[in-house]
DNA sequence: GCGATGATTGATACGAGGTATCACTGATGC
DNA sequence: GCATCAGTGATACCTCGTATCAATCATCGC
């Protein structure tokens, strides 16, 4: 989880300035739990509904963002390490996401484009679950 | 594709009835491209817009619908042959939907579940390309 | 047939979540 | 100093739904 001066070198290094507005939303950011929507940054930033939303898309284009669709067809947005391109699995029950290390569908996207001739761009793939915590009292468990 | 009377046989199989508003909304579906948006069925089926709404997710849940997910996030609905659980393939030029014979990720899955100890409940993964035919101009192909 | 019951409908309001406009502000470059 | 352009935010607008609720319609027991 980057630090706010992280993100902020990372915006200037591409051209784009710290304003008071994107440090307002940054903050709102960094103040959420690990997920959150456009609108809780809403909420807590001191900036314009449609800045905001410019903000929250820009991190996204940046990479300092990652989008988290929800099974109910909900989006979601997380902060992204250094990480690149990947994955998530989300507790249905708490809520908790979890990035997988790697996209786990490379060798699939191979098949699929020599098999159908597309020249496969891109993907969506999400997991839905619950938890290791959220099922312990399913099992009876230790205590 | 399943005919009209084939999507009104599975309502009324499963006890719902076959009404004037829902014979509307089945007619727009059928008279739809490939894929549609509720509100493009909206505007050509004489039905209230909740009714249009309810229908379509009723026909979801009955598997007669596939929602299909596009890259922006949008959903839109497509007619469902006899098919189960299954993915897409998304053309994100001409917007042709391929539905990919099954769900290639059970193992992923299954490694998941016992890598993370999550209780795997479902998934979204859907891929965005350009199909042969979009792709032709760009390869000087035959002619 | 008759009334009770439950399913279905559509007008309408509401809500989330996001984009388009556009006049304005504030840096930057010269 | 002035032109230019990135950034801003109020506001209107849009899509894609859901909630409400009174009216209607079909069915069923009698
Ligand atoms: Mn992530
Ligand atoms: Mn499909
Ligand atoms: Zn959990
Ligand atoms: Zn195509």
């Amino acid at each position: 989880m980057p630090a706010l001066e992280a993100i902020e070198g990372a915006l200037e290094a591409r051209g784009y300035r710290v304003t008071p507005a994107r440090r307002a939303v940054l903050q709102a950011i960094l103040s959420r739990p690990e997920h959150f929507t456009a609108e809780e940054v809403m909420r807590r930033a001191r900036a314009g509904r449609a800045t905001v939303f410019r903000t929250v898309r820009l991190l996204c284009e940046l990479g300092l963002l990652c989008r988290v669709l929800l099974e109910d067809g909900r989006l979601h947005y997380r902060l992204l390490g250094p990480r690149r391109h990947h994955h998530h699995l989300v507790c249905v029950e708490c809520g908790r996401v979890q990035d997988l290390e790697e996209c786990a569908v490379g060798g699939l996207v191979r098949e699929l484009a020599s098999a159908t001739g597309y020249e496969i761009q891109g993907h969506w793939l999400e997991f839905y679950g619950r938890c290791l915590s959220c099922r312990e009292p399913d099992q009876g468990g230790v205590r």
